[in-house]
DNA sequence: GCCGTTTTCGGCCCGACTGTTTTCAGTCG
């Protein structure tokens, strides 16, 4: 049983618990551990394999959770969870995704009108029956009546991509106002995560009800949620809910760092104040001293941190994961960034599916400033993007000679992203791909084929002398298509071993390697490279998705193959161990 | 359910806003 499917079920337990009404530090620390499970970066079986090590190591793991996670891996199932499930149907947890429910109305809905769905609860709603509950009133009826219809989608997290160009536009909408003094979006959007499922913007301002009025009145404002004297949530009309929260300049910091968070992160943050005799909150950092509640810090984000004597942590990395343990060692990487970036490894043109020309895209790519390119167009048993065989892709080398004349100083390199067969095996001869200067194998066809399956054939195309790197390893979109099944711990394995490197897809939609395999791939010593996959000129501009889910995984510019020009990271292909970091452990057989 | 250079028991982050209430519980972030 793989890490992801541990915390799904810790995480449903505690949705049961929370629902019973549970103690609610037994239901966090639940919820802690499926979290940690989820961003650990090895698998937990591979722990509890180990004789040397013991899960309750892992912090948030005690007995009782550790003893959980092996029963959980040797039988597949948990005893709890069949228990709570006997108790509470499944169904009834669909409520807690109605806006305004919570664990308590909804236990109030199930145990006193009997309703176990949401097609149910709308009956009760419309029949005027909720409004009869103690605790309820016919506003609370219309709220949920309202929530039921954005329930459905409400597991849909936007891309980061998209929330940036609603984030860009608001800002423009707000630069008309005279009394904002700083605005900063914050939340998950700050943290650079793949999707984002809410705004936040926090502003500097001594007129808080101007900028609120601002934000009633954008064009895609859909209605107002709530308004108070500081804070404010909208909906846009797509559904998206904007919060806003306004305050005078010496809050600015702390409630920047408030609202970025993550909670997890706050939470530890807070924690630690705590220790010290301190109280952070929104407004500020604060001494709890007996008779002595005098603000120490909250101008700026770094005061409120150097105050907790840390530093000021880039919000890609605030996850609660490992950035206080980072610190503690004064050990805090320095992330990668887009200006690092020499080259891109992955891209189309015309020849197969790209919109653009084999000249337009390297004019693209020198015009961003970058010193070499891959043309990695498919091979041909991707029929439907008009694949190349080898002798139209010998074709488009001779092509790549020519402008290689043309365009000096510059690298274009004689690539193909070669598909890596349902059979197992590579779509064109060795011999062609021997001449390459650049193979990105990947798996199009076949998805869904067994673990076994799938990952034999990677590792089938990892041996393979010609394949360089990897190309979007699980195969994912995000909100459309699951990853395939594959053992990435293997796969990991054999790109060290073989000196290989794997891609982190920078299209907004893929975005794998993830972050938390990019920790793996950290960990086992395999360069990431950051590759665009563009299949037009503009779709060279992803690169920044790629390198926000690079930053999100704790990667420098050493863990990252092309910050490096083309004669360095070619020197990385085929060696082992992959590249050195730090200090070597050995190599890893 | 976890955790401990104050603790093996008794803590566990903190505040804004709403609706249904007459002082607060529930929800949210």
């Amino acid at each position: 049983m793989q890490n992801a499917q541990i915390a799904a079920i810790f995480d449903r337990v505690a949705d049961l618990l929370e629902f019973q009404g549970a103690n609610p530090f037994r239901l966090r620390a639940y919820r802690n551990a499926a979290r940690t499970i989820g961003d650990l970066s090895e698998p937990v079986a591979a722990i509890l394999a180990d004789e040397s090590r013991s899960l309750t190591d892992v912090a948030g793991i005690g007995d009782d959770l550790a003893s959980k996670i092996s029963t959980l891996i040797e039988t597949g199932t948990l005893p709890l969870l069949d228990d709570l499930l006997a108790k509470i149907p499944a169904s009834v947890l669909g409520m807690l995704r109605v806006p305004g429910l919570g664990p308590k109305k909804a236990a109030a809905l199930y145990k006193q009108l009997q309703i176990e769905s949401l097609d149910q609860l709308r009956e009760a709603c419309e029949a005027g029956r909720v409004r009869e509950l103690k605790g309820f009133g016919k506003k609370t009826e219309e709220t949920i009546l309202e929530g039921i219809d954005l329930a459905a989608h409400a597991e849909e997290r936007i891309y980061w991509a998209e929330a940036d160009e609603l984030v860009q536009s608001l800002l423009a909408h707000f630069a008309k106002l005279d009394c904002i003094r700083q605005i900063e979006p914050a939340g998950s959007y700050r943290r650079g995560r793949e999707t984002v499922g809410d705004l936040d913007f926090l502003v500097d301002s001594d007129a808080p009800g101007r900028v609120m009025d601002c934000l009633a009145e954008y064009s895609e404002t859909d209605r107002i949620l709530a308004r108070g004297e500081t804070k404010m949530s909208i909906r846009l009309v797509g559904g998206l809910q904007v919060d806003l929260r306004v305050v005078p300049a010496d809050l600015f910091g702390a409630a920047l760092q408030y609202f970025t968070g993550s909670k997890d992160h706050n939470v530890v943050l807070r924690g630690m104040a705590k220790q010290k005799g301190l109280k952070i909150n929104e407004w500020g950092v604060f001494r709890t001293a007996e008779g002595d509640d005098s603000y120490v810090a909250g101008a700026k984000e770094a005061d409120v941190y150097a105050a907790l004597e840390l530093p000021c942590f880039p919000p890609e990395l605030r996850e609660a994961r490992q950035e206080f343990q980072w610190a503690h060692e004064g050990n805090l990487p320095q992330l990668v960034e887009i200006a690092d970036i020499r080259g891109d490894l992955h891209m189309h043109t015309t020849a197969t599916d790209g919109k653009a020309t084999l000249e337009e895209m390297v004019e693209a790519a020198i015009a961003r400033r970058l010193q070499y390119i891959a043309i990695t167009d498919h091979s041909k048993r991707v029929t439907m993007a008009n694949g190349l065989d080898a002798r139209r892709l010998r074709a488009q080398w001779k092509e790549i000679d020519a402008l290689r004349d043309q365009y000096g100083g510059f690298t274009i390199l004689k690539g193909i992203e070669c598909d890596i067969l349902e059979s197992g095996g590579m779509d064109l001869p060795d011999d062609v791909l021997a001449e390459a200067d650049w193979v990105v194998a990947s798996v199009h066809y076949g998805q869904n084929q067994s673990e076994s399956q799938i990952t034999d054939r990677i590792l089938g195309a990892l041996e393979n002398p010609s394949v360089s790197a990897i190309a979007h390893p699980t195969g994912r979109l995000i909100n459309r298509r699951k990853p395939y099944a594959v053992d990435l711990e293997q796969v990991l394995a054999a790109a060290a071993r073989f000196g290989k490197l794997m891609e982190l897809n920078a299209n907004p939609a893929r975005l794998d390697l993830d972050d938390v395999a990019c920790a793996a791939a950290k960990r086992h010593r395999v360069p990431i490279v950051i590759s665009t996959d563009a299949h037009s000129t503009r779709g060279l501009d992803v690169m920044r998705y790629g390198i926000l889910q690079a930053r999100r995984a704790g990667l420098t510019k050493a863990d990252v193959a092309n910050t490096r020009d083309w004669q360095e990271l070619r020197g990385l292909i085929g060696k082992r161990p992959a590249y050195p970091t730090q200090e070597l452990a050995g190599p890893t057989m």
